[in-house]
DNA sequence: TCTGGGGTCCTAGGACCC
DNA sequence: TCTGGGGTCCTAGGACCC
């Protein structure tokens, strides 16, 4: 196989500790304190900044466990708030526009740029620039990775963050000692390994990035199938995943979460499941898409010693739908049939599948049927009311209005930057 | 009292068809 | 004793990501 020389190249621009510095961005007083942000029902923790991870608290643990200790150290706890940071985040990625169109957001906290045409500058230069700008203009410190391929320029971002004295920024592109560099990074550092494949190749002496890229590709190919394959190539420098600069649809659509509190009362289950897939559907209609399957599931608290029960159901649509009323009514139904009386309900959730675009239905090619739907005229209705005026502002009365069951958020911050009752004031 | 939510891709195996 | 074979579609499950 002949090799050629690939030249591209490509930067990871992530935000540090992103959920814990929103909350700081106006929150000065909570500069170098150490901030957790809890998931939904102010359950685990989701996000550390630096100041608590270096009290050793880990990622993902139940937050109860913890407060007093994160209190005692003069830290704050924050309940997950996703207006904000989803603000925060378009806010970051348009100042990542700035430097180059060519740019893929790859998550909440994440995007990958392509610094091709920027091969005949200092490319550690870019990176600095790119960290002091989006400080500067959003507030959100970042960190940048620079390489050949996305793999790469992953992994030149971990030691971005985990060496301070490269403050920030690292590339990996043409380094001199790229042998060493990888050397020093273990398998269960690299994008695309998690931890059943890191046990494995420790198990069979392939200890760090460096082994893996030096690995037989044969025998990655049998155990780790193409993924590993692919992984293996782009620690090499051959690039087998380009930007995605266009957002695919989604191909599934869940809307699940745990409730604040036990559930037995079917009434109370019946409006979780139809505000669930009023989200759905709103995503689903968002992305200009219709479903053809429902799934509705349940289960009781798996951490709890009291009996279990979990259960779910699918449904095959007459025909592919976007219509709130008819998708809440096919999920009642499931809900009906999956539900059993004596149980302490924690969990329910929905998903939507089947997904196509809503003009590539139909038995009749001439006569969609959702779009040219007086239904679809509701629904854009419905949505457009909900966005100027506040989500939830019209809302269909299976839903409920008391919401009991809805998630605990005790430590929520303001949305400073989308709600107007929320705006900071100077005093 | 208290343990997240939302996605992607790949593979193996069964059903079905000719 | 002998019991096709190849293609396609679907689903479940397992791995991964943030």
């Amino acid at each position: 196989m002949s090799i050629k020389p690939n030249s591209k190249i490509y930067a990871l621009v992530d935000c540090n500790s992103f959920y814990a510095s929103c909350e700081r961005v106006f929150r000065p007083d909570l500069r170098g304190k150490p901030i957790a942000v809890l998931s939904n029902n102010d359950g685990c923790i989701v996000a550390r900044s630096s100041e608590l991870k270096e009290l050793g608290i880990p990622m993902g643990v139940p937050a109860f466990k913890y407060e007093e200790q994160i209190l005692k150290a003069g830290g704050v706890l924050f309940s997950s708030n996703y207006e904000l940071y989803a603000d925060l985040s378009n806010r970051v990625m348009n100042v990542l526009e700035q430097f180059t169109p060519e740019l893929e957001v790859y998550s909440i906290d994440e995007a990958f740029l392509s610094l091709t045409g920027f091969k005949d500058r200092d490319l550690d230069e870019i990176g600095h620039e790119i960290v002091k700008t989006v400080f500067q203009w959003t507030g959100i410190p970042v960190s940048v990775g620079i390489g050949g391929t996305k793999t790469l320029a992953k992994l030149a971002n971990h030691i971005s963050k985990k060496y301070k004295k490269f403050n920030g920024v690292f590339s990996i592109y043409r380094h001199p000692k790229v042998d060493t560099v990888l050397d020093f990074v273990g398998v269960d550092k690299i994008w695309g390994i998690g931890s059943q494949y890191s046990r494995f190749l420790t198990q069979n002496g392939i200890n760090t990035a460096k082994d893996l890229r030096d690995a037989d590709s044969q025998w990655i190919r049998k155990y780790m199938t193409v993924v590993g394959s692919r992984t293996a190539l782009e620690l090499k420098g051959i690039s087998c995943m380009d930007l995605d600069m266009v957002s695919e649809p989604k191909k599934g659509i869940v809307s699940s979460r745990s409730f604040g509190k036990q559930v037995s009362d079917y009434t109370e289950l019946e409006e979780a499941v139809s505000t669930y897939m009023t989200r759905a559907s709103e995503k689903l209609r968002y992305q200009k898409s219709i479903a053809s399957y429902v799934t509705v599931f349940l289960g009781t608290n798996r951490f709890k010693s009291t009996p279990q029960y979990s259960n779910s159901m699918t449904t095959k649509l007459h025909e592919p739908s976007a219509y709130t009323p008819e998708l809440i009514r096919t999920a009642l139904r499931l809900l009906q049939a999956i539900y059993r009386t004596g149980f302490k309900y924690k969990k329910a959730g929905v998903m939507l599948g089947g997904i196509m675009n809503q003009y590539q239905v139909a038995p009749d090619a001439f006569e969609p049927a959702y779009v040219d739907d007086r239904r679809s005229t509701v629904m854009n209705t419905v949505d457009q009311v909900n966005e100027r005026l506040g989500r939830d502002t019209l809302y269909y009365a299976s839903c409920g209005k008391q919401q009991e069951w809805s998630m605990k958020r005790e430590k929520l911050s303001p949305k400073y930057t989308t709600s107007w009752k929320d705006i900071l004031t100077v005093k």
